[in-house]
DNA sequence: CGCGGGTGAGACCGATCGGTCTCCCTCGGG
DNA sequence: CCCGAGGGAGACCGATCGGTCTCACCCGCG
């Protein structure tokens, strides 16, 4: 039904200290396969490293999961999306359309992942999961970044603006997991008949 | 991480034979915790019917799997959404529109579960996964529904317009599972502004 | 009455899960 | 030079996974 093998190390085997290189293959391994499909034991193999070590780092898999998706969130919210938004427009309004230029050659990639915080998100089911508070929040702060340039963009109501952008943000995403390529050129459109909306 | 538990026989352990009970117990435990969550142990139990006889009906747990998307697609795609579409307008464009008055209560439940087809589709991460193929035939079907109601409202590429109507339907899903209640309120005006575009 | 199919109960299987523990080796600093 | 911390290897734990097998039972049909 679904396997995740790969229990060759990878290249991130040779990085650095043990945490890094750990913290390096779950992120890969976790991208890719989600987290309930993804072992222990995998991660280890991956990163090279004793199991000991991995349990002398994070104190059980759930903490391995939270450092996760804060790597998750620095690398990819922070450290691509929103600086590749950035450095692509300097006009609020603008930035808002660069987001789907940033996603449009990121659907394309054959090894294309999705978003890690939505994934996670539909895994867990217990309400009061740590690891989905995690995750939701993770989406919040997303959203609190798009609100920010609906605000400088002049729109009447910010918070309700980016929700609407947001919904077109995770349902690009589903949709380029489905396999459509033109996602994102979809989704820019919708976004920009709201922009021309007001 | 994520508890499943529920160990304790439901209200469908006395509908029918043995087959009907066992796929009405997969089919709650399936649509409220997602596939790997779900263990066979979870099912029978809830189901209230034996180990053996869950596996004379069905081969293996994938099988298994398989039928519950057959009946979620009848269910909830046939039987739900598209009945309460049709019921609740007669002109094309208005029935598109509707889809978001039938979610939006969906939304607000509290047990609210989700897209079955999007959380299975996003659980199973092999490309060659027949689960993952079947999940995104039943997406692919609902939009097939969509285009029809596109190419009868007249609109100049009903591909393309049902594409990004889906895009607004998986967004708001992924939105109200997040917690925005008004998400369908929210996609419905954007699906406002592309119906009035074009 | 007797027979046979469908079922329930539950032992059992090997594999894997997350997590613990021990032993040994290596390497750097006093 | 020695010592101790950090890490590698891998045995081990109980629980659970999907799946198999046996056996007794019940019930309807001939």
């Amino acid at each position: 039904m679904a396997r995740t093998d790969a229990l060759t190390p990878g290249p991130e085997a040779t990085a650095g200290d043990a945490r890094t290189r750990i913290l390096a293959g779950a992120y890969d391994l976790f991208s890719r396969n989600g987290i309930r499909a993804v072992g222990i034991d995998a991660i280890i193999a991956r990163s090279g490293v004793a199991r000991m070590t991995l349990y002398r780092h994070f104190a059980s898999k759930e903490e391995l999961v939270l450092a996760y998706l804060e790597l998750r969130e620095e690398r990819w919210t922070r450290g691509w999306l929103q600086e590749e938004v950035e450095a692509r427009a300097e006009d609020p309004a603008e930035r808002l359309l660069a987001v789907f230029d940033v996603f449009d050659p990121w659907f394309r990639r054959d090894d294309f992942e999705g978003c890690a915080f939505i994934r996670v998100m539909l895994e867990s089911i217990d309400g009061e999961d740590a690891v989905r508070a995690a995750s939701t929040a993770s989406l919040t702060r997303i959203r609190g970044f798009l609100e920010a340039l609906a605000r400088d963009a002049g729109v009447a109501d910010p918070d309700d603006f980016a929700r609407k952008w947001h919904i077109l943000m995770k349902g690009s995403i589903v949709a380029a997991g489905e396999g459509d390529a033109d996602a994102a050129r979809r989704a820019q459109e919708l976004g920009r008949l709201l922009l021309a909306q007001g």
